[in-house]
DNA sequence: TGAATATATGAGCATTCATTCATATATCAT
DNA sequence: ATGATATATGAATGAATGCTCATATATTCA
């Protein structure tokens, strides 16, 4: 292993304590599932229109300029994750976010990128 | 298209203005490729491991129980995010999270899922 | 200087993933 | 019932990604 010069004693002490102190793959199995649904960017625009009005399968195509395929799948992996739901109206069906943290989430990421950019 | 049944004379509105109010992809990319640093476990558990105290490569490669290559990869891309920082001492480096933002972030992440697990 | 240690990095490989294409299912209108 | 419209879904494909292996670089110590 390495051999480390850090001055501070907690140091060793923090160490000790280290691995226990990181949950399980199955504890922090959800939370990487919704960060890697957030890592992808028509996932995001579908996200962001959807922040603005629940909208119908065909909608969220056309406006982000892709086929009605992909954006469904993409639905249905976002469903999968409950962070929209669905309901169907006639022949469509509407989406919605399911949850409004989803929105902070997001703001709180943009205000991370923003003051980083200011740094530099 | 589609032929919506929502009822709200609102949703035209909203409808009107959606398309131009998604951010454009190269406003979105450093969103996008945040979360896609933090949709991976091995990355999660490093900034989770960070987030305790500043480690050198060998520590979290010990911590995590995985190759020092990986590691080093991994904390490459991290470090091109910002989302690390370096500091070498002698033979060692030490990483540390740039930012207490992102513990944020994970936390309201949890907080997300926590609140949707009790949902069903 | 030379050996040992810590970290970085490029290439290769296996896996994951986003999109497309074709097609199935569901609903509505005639 | 039939045709048209909206959505879902499975298979295929190409691109992206995470890990390993081998090796390069940097630092310390003797």
């Amino acid at each position: 292993m390495s051999e480390v010069d850090f001055p501070e004693q907690e140091h060793q002490n923090a160490l000790n304590h280290l691995k226990e102190s990181i949950p399980a793959n199955e504890e922090l199995e959800s939370m990487v599932n919704v960060f890697k649904a957030f890592g992808d960017m028509t996932r995001v625009k579908i996200i962001l229109a959807l922040s603005k009005t629940p909208l119908s399968v065909g909608e969220i195509a056309d406006t982000l300029d892709m086929s009605q395929s992909s954006i469904s799948h993409q639905l249905s992996l976002l469903r999968q994750l409950n962070l929209v739901s669905s309901v169907r109206h006639g022949r469509n069906i509407h989406y919605r976010l399911s949850d409004q943290h989803i929105i902070t989430i997001f703001n709180q990421t943009k205000e991370h990128i923003i003051e980083d950019e200011n740094d530099q």
